[in-house]
DNA sequence: TGATTTTTGGCAAACGTTTGCTATGTGAGC
DNA sequence: GCTCACATAGCAAACGTTTGCCAAAAATCA
């Protein structure tokens, strides 16, 4: 069925409530309840205006509703500057996690791209002071603010991901960066390494903070000092992993006492560090145990295999939209604690006992 | 129920015109106009609301604005059901071209997944029907048809891209798939090999098509049997890219009259394929050059580091953009031909002239 | 100075829904 | 038979903008 030669709606675009009404013959505010509101309308009736709108294809206006609902059923996601790493699925990931369980709610997804320009910055806040979202997932550091309005104060729900931001008094969903590495260090430690190199993600970034946190503590709890861990890295963003890997591996060679495993803080410096070092003739693992932070899929093909540590982003994703959720029905409620989605070590070649 | 005429306009939401206005001390058409329509309104009013606004902060309702214009200044992107790969950072880079475009001509960008449930379809539908969204890109071959209601047949501005869907009477913007395949092979042969390996993508996708039909052209360009290609894949979907290299090792093992080329149609094909050859004891490109499609960054980092046919993902977008906001201004235009953006062919040490 | 044009600002009617309140109809209780 | 309660449908007023049309003011011209 196509068009319908009935009633003339096809004036101005689609077929109007009020198409749907005269079809079924009946008012305007009966279709709206038979549409939207259950118990309020004759289940005959419910029947023919049923009916009615598929016949004539009707949809309802989004615009409209929203406007005199005074809510939208959109959520919006703010994403930092660079949306892209080297193997790291996390954008794709957390997108496709995060839209599902928004779609599953009647929620549409928009972005944001958070960058350090203004504009970007005073894009969001239209968004979220002009009524066009109803929540926001936001996975940076910074909270836009400009002009003296500020996403802060809103009355706007929003969860912070990835990133613990329980102390600005946003509700946040992590993952337990710390005690991963500190699993992870402590297994290398167990496999009898005694000398480490941590390759650091930007300096003073929560990740990295949680991270070496998490090294340090594995190393003070074997009685080991502090000292064992040299580190590289620390002024680049995680968008540059291969550089920062690069880097490490140049790093590394000038090392004196060598460590004998690498702790790198995502996939991306593992692998092209990997590749540096292979390349100058080292072994994996024989001369040099390798463990790093993401579980990019693409480590299982690597050559040897690299244990890491994998993010349950999906997870992170489906929790975070809960939360949201929660908060948009039932009103304030703040968080002073993170919730926390474990993340699971995954043990490969790359580690192994010092050959010494 | 409230209906004090005399409210603080704290009280229901933010400040609306009707509040600047009043400060400005003028009328509300005028606000509007002020902030919209630049030649319509005295410069010193304008100054006056201008300052109003900023001093309450006043951001407009969007809603309210879409209604009234019946249009919205959102676009949305249809992705295909799983928005992951491999490595491949197709959809994040995507995402910020067409996401950053849309910004700088002041529209919003929202995610439709396309999975292949009648929700999603229906979800989109709503979408498009129901005035929430200007137009809109795809990237998947199918267009969300259901209840009768269907994407092709909305006035909707709609633009593909990566799939040329010209004979849907899509204007799309698509790669050289098949001369950049054409032209990777033309160097296989230059290099002197003369038997290959073709690893597919998903049978009778465009892709699979395009390239398939380079890498044969090329032979025949070459005067030699369309028979020294084997093929091997054809079954899964390309974020099974993994799996495909992983099953091609394996056919390749078993093939009598073996390759010394392998031509990989994602670079995840190439990455596991790599992987489990090397394993076996093959050196690549010694005994075996393999060259790939996509052009990851982590090519770069493997080893040996792959040749790879990178896809201009960032103008694609750029261009796609382009070309819809063009069908959104101008009206009606159809395009018979897709708009073509050169990849570019990426030699690495992958490939090598045949030993023997 | 009066008539004509050009600016500029205001009134009020849309835009397509939802929803409080009010009719109308129907069955039960007295 | 009359009232009361209850279910169902309709009227009309919002929701916050934009914009066609007109009035007032200012500027130009005769």
């Amino acid at each position: 069925m196509k068009n319908n030669k009935d009633m003339p709606p096809e004036e101005h675009g689609g077929p109007l409530m009020a198409d749907v009404a005269r079809l079924a013959g009946v008012a305007i505010s009966t279709v709206s309840r038979a549409l939207a509101n259950p118990g309020r309308v004759n289940e005959k009736t419910r029947a023919k205006i049923d009916a009615a709108a598929k016949q004539l294809g009707y949809t309802p206006n989004a615009m409209a509703r929203g406007l005199r609902v005074g809510k939208s059923n959109t959520v919006m996601i703010i994403l930092p500057g660079s949306l892209y790493y080297g193997v790291s699925q996390v954008i794709p990931q957390v997108l496709q996690s995060i839209n599902r369980a928004l779609l599953e709610n009647g929620y549409n997804l928009m972005i944001a791209n958070l960058g350090r320009d203004a504009d970007s910055e005073r894009h969001i806040l239209d968004l979220a002071f002009g009524g066009t979202v109803r929540g926001a997932i936001i996975l940076s550091s910074k909270l836009p603010e400009v002009d003296g309005r500020s996403l802060a104060n809103t009355g706007l729900p929003i969860v912070s991901m990835l990133l613990d931001m329980s102390a600005a008094g946003l509700p946040s969903v992590v993952t337990n960066d710390r005690e991963a590495v500190r699993e992870a260090t402590a297994e290398m430690i167990r496999l009898g390494h005694r000398r480490f190199l941590y390759i650091a993600g930007p300096e003073d970034n929560y990740h990295d903070v949680e991270r070496y946190a998490g090294a340090l503590q594995a190393v003070r709890e074997a009685g080991l000092s502090e000292e064992v861990i040299s580190r590289s890295g620390g002024n680049l963003d995680y968008q540059e992993g291969f550089a920062i890997g690069t880097q490490a591996a140049a790093d590394f060679a000038r090392l004196t006492d060598r460590p004998t495993a690498v702790i790198a803080t995502s996939d991306d410096m593992a692998i092209s560090f990997s590749s540096r070092i292979q390349r100058s003739g080292l072994r994996i693992p024989e001369d040099l145990s390798v463990v790093s932070f993401d579980g990019s899929p693409v480590c299982e093909f690597c050559s040897p295999p690299l244990s890491t540590i994998s993010q349950p982003f999906e997870e992170m994703g489906q929790v975070a939209v809960a939360r949201l959720l929660d908060i948009i029905g039932q009103s304030e409620k703040e968080w002073e604690t993170p919730i926390v989605v474990r993340s699971r070590f995954i043990l490969r070649e790359s580690m192994a006992p010092p050959s010494s």
